[in-house]
RNA sequence: AACGAGGUGGGGUAGUCUGGAUAUCCCGUCGGGCUCAUAACCCGGAGAUCGAUGGUUCAAAUCCAUCUCUCGUUACCA
């Protein structure tokens, strides 16, 4: 047993959308394993998460749906705060079964109030210490009609490039011709999202926080972990601190926010950014935890609870942090967040930017002992993509299943060194195959031999314990126990259930060679003593299948809690499983207990083919709208702006054209002549097409992923003709091609019925 | 195209940082056994020149170089 106080941080999932597997195998089953490891160990364990709840995306989604980001985020945070727990993980019951000084969790949300201030609170002690500093940025404003307005981020503003003249050029940098320039240079800039209103630039402050001081204490950091941490970690980062870094933006023209703390009418409608809110959330929940749950239920402490897991102790002792989180989100964690860590420890301690920042002290907040970030899952061979509908959701998953289910096969199938894949041939297999062909099967042998031998108020098996020498057994179990040990502490879990799943074959060995079943149908009158020997040399095996089956309830309980639990009661074990001491699985003195019930089996079958018949409504059951977030804000959300334009681009209803504008297009035939590969952009092909005149033209079609070469040349097509003309990454397209899509990934070419002259208007 | 990750028996996967002798484990497959158990269990076999080539070394899956393929992110599209 140790005593050790361990935090266990959480990725916070963002509100924008229900949960699918793939964020459950990233960053939410394994926290769950490990904290429910640790218990068992006896080590003190506070855990932290909840719904990440500000920003842009979420604005737009209200926007949408005509509600606000309030309702959107509650509606969000409740969903998914229900699929976690019913998917097993700990954040009920918010105190330890053991006692407050042992710990916690809180599922919490940044849009507490308590949060909000803390991080107000934050800022203002970082911008204190000279950790800030302000520039002044040019940036694009749209003017309302009202008279109001609000600033629009690079990405939302379009316009001409001044370097190549090309059209739809961002507000900083041409995707052209690659050129970058200041804002201000644009011609004619237009606002994406609202192209009708007034564009202005105006100057903006922001504040920056001082990340390039903290280069060389994190360098330190960083060496100091290279033990510990994963290639991938170490890679992210090394690669994110030979870059060299740079202060970074902590305020941002926002509306749905924390707002700045600060008086002045320069910092209105200016909001702490996200990346840097969101991640305080850490230390605030457990803060927050502390206040609302430690001190009611008279921790040591009281409201300083939190600091048992946060803060370096006076001895020196260092509480250990432990982040899970996927890949993508690793330089948060190990580069941002220390910062901003090492920045509060710099200014608690009255010291400004001018001293030198330094790793933490006694009192200081801890810094993260370990990232064990996970990679992606995969579904199917794809990315999990809701826009694609290439999605298994969360909570229509647990409609259905057994939720062991799903952590056993992302326990065994965990994204811990590469991607992996999940796909329901595989489920299905690994569930029949190995969950319950060799565990589920093994206990439910044991169980149901057990059941048909007299039984005494002890259970049938206590008369044959230990009436041989098990000892070859309880050595292969207790060697298997180590290692479980040794690969949870190294976050090893796939190795770490593999070893656990092993106790399931020793006891099918064992079963195998004792042949219990033999000495069932006749009883033992003691009239033949070679008899009543080989007979009770026979059940002393069989009742220590007994024992197996509990050390497998023990030690599987981190992985499969609710089976561990039903197990724990098939064995009529007393209490709950998950508050047994973790090296009880090997005390092969445990008085025995038995359950007169009738055995049932551990798990269900799964049929695919039933699973296959039901899988699309599974895929498809989703109201969201937007795809959702799984990481701390800020790490790298690129893709969102990419998708605003569908803002614009689809109305409510239907919008009805003029027909004189319709008559503007000017639509034609043309015969494919040459189709070759574009030089320099992966989807696109240049088509050289007959027009009826003499050069022909080109245009540059995105139809790689549906047409061969082969296949589109000499077709005749319909293409608009009056299109302005437009450079595609170097090569000028004049027009389009008309091509009808599903929207479901299968797009065809208009093509001609029959011989018409190239250039023959289409009307 | 840039950046990142990765190619190990039929599928999945460990080992790669910190070179070492018969390359791990699970599933599948083949043969045998068992019949208590959810077509489950147990034993045994077959099956991999560790993506390719070259190099370093007494020794390479592991280190170096080049190449190749795959995947992801970003950009370009109907």
């Amino acid at each position: 047993m140790t005593d050790e106080h361990v935090l266990i941080c959480v990725a916070w999932p963002y509100a924008n959308g229900p949960l699918h597997l793939g964020h459950v195998a990233g960053c939410y089953l394994p926290p769950d394993i490990q904290a429910r490891f640790e218990r068992a160990r006896g080590n003190r364990v506070l855990m932290v998460s909840g719904s990440d709840e500000h920003g842009t995306p979420i604005t737009v989604t209200a926007e949408q749906n005509g509600i606000t980001p309030q309702q959107v985020v509650d509606e969000y945070h409740t969903l998914n705060a229900k699929a976690l727990l019913d998917l097993g993980c700990s954040w009920e019951p918010k105190v330890d079964s053991r006692g407050i000084e042992f710990g916690g969790s809180l599922f919490n949300r940044t849009t507490d109030p308590r949060h909000k201030e803390m991080v107000q609170e934050n800022f203002l002690q970082l911008m204190n210490a000279g950790l800030f500093e302000t520039k002044t940025m040019e940036q694009y404003y749209e003017i309302h009609a009202d008279g109001g307005g609000r600033f629009l981020p690079d990405r939302y503003v379009e316009g001409i490039c001044p370097a190549c003249s090309a059209d739809g050029a961002r507000g900083d940098q041409c995707d052209e011709c690659g050129a970058t320039y200041e804002s201000s240079e644009l011609k004619n800039p237009v606002s994406k999202m609202n192209p009708g209103a007034a564009i202005e630039i105006r100057d903006t402050d922001h504040l920056f926080y001082r990340l390039d001081a903290f280069q060389g204490v994190l360098e330190q950091h960083a060496s100091n972990q290279q033990g510990s941490w994963k290639s991938n970690v170490r890679a992210m980062t090394k690669q994110w601190l030979d870059m060299g870094l740079r202060p970074r933006a902590v305020t941002r023209d926002l509306s749905w926010g924390i707002p700045l703390p600060m008086d002045g009418d320069e910092w209105d409608g200016k909001c702490v950014y996200v990346w840097f809110e969101a991640v305080q959330g850490y230390s605030t929940c457990a803060r927050i935890w502390a206040e609302e749950i430690a001190a009611p239920h008279d921790h040591s402490l009281g409201k300083d609870a939190w600091k048992k897991w946060w803060c370096v102790a006076e001895d020196g002792t260092i509480p250990r942090h432990l982040y899970f989180l996927g890949k993508d989100n690793i330089p948060f964690h190990t580069v941002i967040w220390p910062a901003l860590i090492m920045g509060l420890n710099h200014a608690k301690n009255g010291k400004t930017i001018d001293e030198p920042i330094q790793l933490p002290g006694p009192g200081d907040y801890a810094l993260e002992s370990n990232v064990p970030a996970m990679e992606y899952l995969m579904l199917a061979g794809g990315q999990f993509s809701k826009s694609r509908k290439h999605a298994v959701w969360l909570p229509s998953f647990l409609e259905r299943f057994d939720p062991d289910t799903l952590r056993y096969y992302l326990g065994i199938n965990m994204p811990e060194n590469h991607d992996t894949d999940f796909n329901w041939p595989d489920f299905v297999e690994k569930i029949n195959s190995e969950l319950i062909a060799a565990y589920g099967n093994f206990v439910h042998r044991v169980l149901t031999l057990g059941a048909r031998l007299p039984s005494s108020e002890t259970g049938p098996f206590t008369a044959f314990d230990h009436l041989v020498n098990t000892r070859e057994t309880q050595q292969k179990l207790e060697a298997l126990h180590a290692s479980i040990t040794e690969s949870l502490s190294r976050h090893r879990y796939k190795e770490a259930l593999r070893f656990a799943m092993n106790a399931a074959q020793v006891g099918n060995q064992l079963l195998q060679s004792a042949t219990p079943w033999k000495y069932l149908s006749e009883s033992d009158d003691g009239s033949n003593p070679q008899y009543t020997d080989e007979r009770n040399a026979a059940m002393a095996s069989l009742s220590f299948g007994w024992r197996i089956a509990r050390f497998l309830s023990i030690t599987m309980q981190p992985f499969l809690p609710f089976s561990s639990a039903r197990l724990w009661s098939s064995l009529g074990q007393p209490g709950d499983v998950s508050q047994i001491p973790w090296d009880s699985a090997i005390d092969w003195t445990e008085p025995m207990t038995w359950n007169t019930a009738k055995p049932e089996p551990l798990f269900q079958r799964l049929d695919l083919e039933e699973i296959l018949a039901s899988e699309q409504s599974l895929v498809d059951s989703s109201e969201s709208k937007e795809q959702p977030g799984h990481t701390v804000k800020g790490g790298k959300k690129k893709k969102k702006p990419t998708e605003e334009p569908k803002m614009t681009d689809a109305p409510e209803g239907i919008t009805y054209l003029d027909f004189e504008t319709f008559m503007e297009v000017d639509l034609r035939v043309g015969k494919i002549t040459t189709v070759e590969d574009h030089p320099n952009a992966d989807r696109l092909f240049v088509v050289s097409i007959d027009d009826g005149t003499e050069q022909g033209r080109t245009i540059c079609a995105g139809l790689k992923e549906y047409y061969s070469a082969e296949e589109m040349t000499g077709k005749s097509v319909v293409f608009v003709a009056n299109l302005k003309p437009r450079a595609l990454r170097g090569v000028t397209s004049e027009g389009m091609m008309l091509a009808a899509d599903d929207g479901e990934g299968k797009v065809r070419l208009i093509t001609i019925d029959g011989d018409i002259s190239t250039g023959s208007q289409v009307r």
